[in-house]
RNA sequence: GGCGACGUGGCGGAGUGGUUACGCAGCGGAUUGCAAAUCCGUGGACACCGGUUCGAGUCCGGUCGUCGCCUCCA
């Protein structure tokens, strides 16, 4: 039986007790979005884990002890690029991509954080920053208008990723930037043309580097140290890494984040999720092909947060069908708590499959209403049922008339002809069951609509 | 080349030294006109080779294989 919350935590590579700076607020910053596209299901991973993370928070210190911050980087050359070639504003396109991504996030059940502080609201601290930076020697202008961090003035550059200085430098890119006085050395601003988005600063108009934009946010909402900082593993270096070493050099050398955690990578179907390989898979096709968000959680969450996760729709229909069984022994309301065993799991660095699996012993030993709070903890929602069919009302109504025709032809021992509706109806995705008196019907996942038409 | 992760039954996936994870699929049974759903039962695994130990998926060493990061990326 543990008592405390032990997570792992990638700065030192060991799991430990998590314990709260303040636990009055708990302070968790997790990297969000970069709003120029839809959000695909890689995006989807890290809200959906540290949803997990907030909401057991919340259970342990309170609901209003905890402070979850997710940025929005508003200001990215992706941004700039697409707006250039679509000809479109970039606040439309910023706008547009962060309501897209509120809808599906909701969607998916998560919790909104407290705070989803956006880039282009924070231009002024960063500029604060990086001045305090150069004041320091910790960073330097060059006469082109850029801003450099020099990591070579921070003895711990390389901690949270493992790498040497001198080993980075042999497998390093030259770029044309030789205004650089080493080559890792990363940009905190950079000029702008007239086309690009810029600000005035000490150093010419211009626009903030990338990572800048955390470390500003953070130290502004949260304080120069907090408990959790929260990524996908991909953001390790360079992101990471240089959130450190500026916000470190910028706050007196205190120690920045307490805990680092990563989320794992997301596969599809075997293989890697990238735009080349065009198997690009976004929240909103999910939902427009009707699997339903308690399904996606499970799904995400049935393999370990720090695994790479293979998204396959197998596993997807496989979910679905465990949550149909569960809900279908739902006893009590909406109550949300957490069986010991359950928790238990969680406690240990969230291990989420193991609380699956003790879920699925709750259902076996016929624990309903422990199953059901612990499944209102997980977001895990009943789907809607028939008012919530993506078939049009005449399909629903032909559906209707067809088993009407199949349970007559029953009646009247023609079971041929029963049948023939029956494996028709399922050919169309439209699964038949008859329970006493009564004949059902619900949706497989392969529902084809165009078949349906034609019986 | 550097750093790191991982290799468990058909598929998925827990498990850091001591009977069985488990889920899905399969098989057998109950139920059903037959199915579906549900319920009961059941076979099947720890990449390979050494070592430590009374005892190892679990620790140590080696081999093979897969993957990630080092460049924008969750």
């Amino acid at each position: 039986m543990k008592t405390s919350l032990f997570l792992y935590n990638s700065f030192s590579r060991i799991k430990e007790v998590f314990k709260p700076l303040d636990k009055k607020n708990i302070r968790m910053y997790v990297c969000g979005p970069t709003v120029y596209d839809r959000a695909h299901i890689g995006n989807a991973r890290p809200v959906l884990v540290f949803d997990i993370l907030f909401r057991l928070l919340r259970y342990l210190y309170g609901e209003d002890n905890v402070t979850y911050v997710r940025n929005i980087t508003d200001i990215d050359d992706k941004i700039n690029a697409k707006a250039l070639q679509s000809g479109v504003n970039i606040e439309s396109i910023t706008e547009e991509t962060i309501e897209w991504f509120h809808k599906d996030m909701d969607f998916l059940g998560a919790l909104r954080p407290n705070y989803e502080p956006r880039a282009t609201a924070y231009v002024s601290q960063m500029i604060e920053m990086i001045t305090k930076l150069t004041s320091l020697s910790f960073a330097y202008p060059t006469e082109d208008g850029h801003v450099f961090f020099e990591v070579e003035r921070f003895a711990d550059y390389g901690r949270l990723s493992n790498k040497k200085l001198g080993e980075l430098n042999e497998g390093v890119r030259i770029e044309n930037e030789d205004s650089k006085r080493n080559p890792l050395d990363f940009v905190l601003w950079k000029p702008s043309t007239n086309e690009e988005p810029g600000w005035d600063s000490p150093w010419g108009k211009g626009r903030p580097g990338w990572h800048i934009e955390c470390s500003a946010m953070a130290k502004d909402i949260l304080g120069e140290q907090f408990d959790i900082h929260g990524g996908g593993i991909d953001l390790i270096f360079p992101h990471h890494e240089n959130e450190i070493a500026q916000s470190t050099c910028s706050n007196d050398m205190k120690k920045f984040a307490n805990f680092w955690l990563h989320n794992g990578f997301l596969k599809i179907e075997g293989e890697k999720m990238s735009k080349s390989l065009n198997n690009f898979l976004t929240v909103f096709d999910l939902i427009k092909r009707d699997f339903s968000a308690s399904a996606i959680r499970y799904n995400m969450l049935s393999t370990h947060y720090r695994q790479p996760l293979d998204w396959k729709f197998e596993r997807l229909a496989e979910a679905e069908k465990t949550l149909i069984k569960w809900n279908n022994k739902k006893e009590s309301r909406n109550e949300v708590d957490l069986p010991k065993q359950v928790l238990n799991a969680l406690l240990d660095d969230i291990n989420t499959p193991l609380s699956i699996y003790e879920m699925h012993q709750l259902y076996k030993n016929e624990k309903f209403a422990d199953l059901n709070k612990a499944c209102a903890f997980f977001g895990f929602v009943p789907k809607g049922r028939k008012d919530h069919l993506p078939i049009s009302p005449e399909l629903s109504k032909k559906v209707n008339n067809l088993i009407k025709d199949r349970n007559n032809a029953r009646l009247s021992k023609n079971f041929l002809l029963a049948d023939k509706i029956r494996e028709d109806l399922l050919g169309a995705g439209i699964i038949i069951k008859d329970s006493g008196q009564e004949t059902t019907w619900e949706l497989s996942t392969n529902l084809e609509i165009k078949k349906l038409k034609e019986l």
